[in-house]
DNA sequence: TCCTACGATGGACTTTGTCTAAGTCAAGTG
DNA sequence: CACTTGACTTAGACAAAGTCCATCGTAGGA
């Protein structure tokens, strides 16, 4: 069962036979696809599905706090239905491998005041980088 | 005189008119510019440079350790050249403006162990998020 | 001064994403 | 159920950022 599906429902949001797809696709843990390869999948169940649905699919996810748009490259963004717990990202910067982390601390109060310059600082992104097992053993 | 013309001279950099103009329009202090912005100063002083070699150059001095790229969104990348000093970075949610910033504390070592998943973990990167001093004032 | 390997150029091409006009349909009403 | 309507979907044009390539030009050494 599609959880994040299930958190749609209940919103008002219309029902059509896309966004189910979309929900069900881009369910799961550690889960950061790409508009683009959640297009891909779901044309497997719904062929005639577009592009430009994909999208404006995605970008209610976001508008409504089910997904976050994951930006850990310079390529394509990325969308997480891991959306109720906060977190950052660990990426293996050879295959692209993603994981889902915790860290201890809150980097927040790592950044002086003497470092604000006057701003306002409300949000703060970590993306870690690194090398995966597999990619490791594979050297 | 360019610090960062100066930092590239002595590595058996060819100079060219157009990597000079590159490298002086770089130069500074909380520079963070894209490839197009780089190119349109480098155009008020040589007005035939191509896009193209402002990019080639631009990835050369990324190469060379001497410019950082810097992807606080999800537009343009962004050329640092303030390569020596580690640091990371502060941007306005409103107006974009972004400052370089130093945290006290390693974000590395808040990361546990067994958040790790096998990784060997090398780098991060921290991007503040807020509202600038005159956005609000502004509002 | 001459050579030549390296750098510069413009344009085609790719990737990622947005926008629009026109067609389709989910769901509330009676 | 049929009707109605505004929200949703679609294909394709368009745009921004960046890469690639063939060709031309030149920095700097012999
Ligand atoms: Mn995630
Ligand atoms: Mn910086
Ligand atoms: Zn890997
Ligand atoms: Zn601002």
């Amino acid at each position: 069962m599609s959880d994040l599906l299930e958190r749609l429902r209940g919103r008002g949001w219309r029902m059509t036979a896309q966004r189910r797809v979309v929900a069900e696709v881009l369910d799961g843990e550690h889960v950061h696809l790409t508009a683009d390869e959640v297009h891909s999948r779901a044309v497997d169940r719904l062929p005639e599905i577009s592009r430009a649905t994909v999208y404006n699919t995605l970008g209610e996810m976001v508008s409504l706090g089910e997904v976050v748009e994951v930006s850990t490259d310079r390529r394509a963004k990325r969308y997480d239905p891991n959306a109720h717990r906060p977190h950052h990202h660990l990426v293996c910067a050879r295959c692209g491998a993603i994981r889902d982390v915790h860290p201890s601390g809150d980097p927040l109060a790592d950044l002086p005041a003497d470092e604000r310059f006057g701003f306002t600082v409300s949000d703060v992104e970590v993306t870690y980088r690194g090398v995966c097992p597999s990619c490791a053993a594979a050297a």
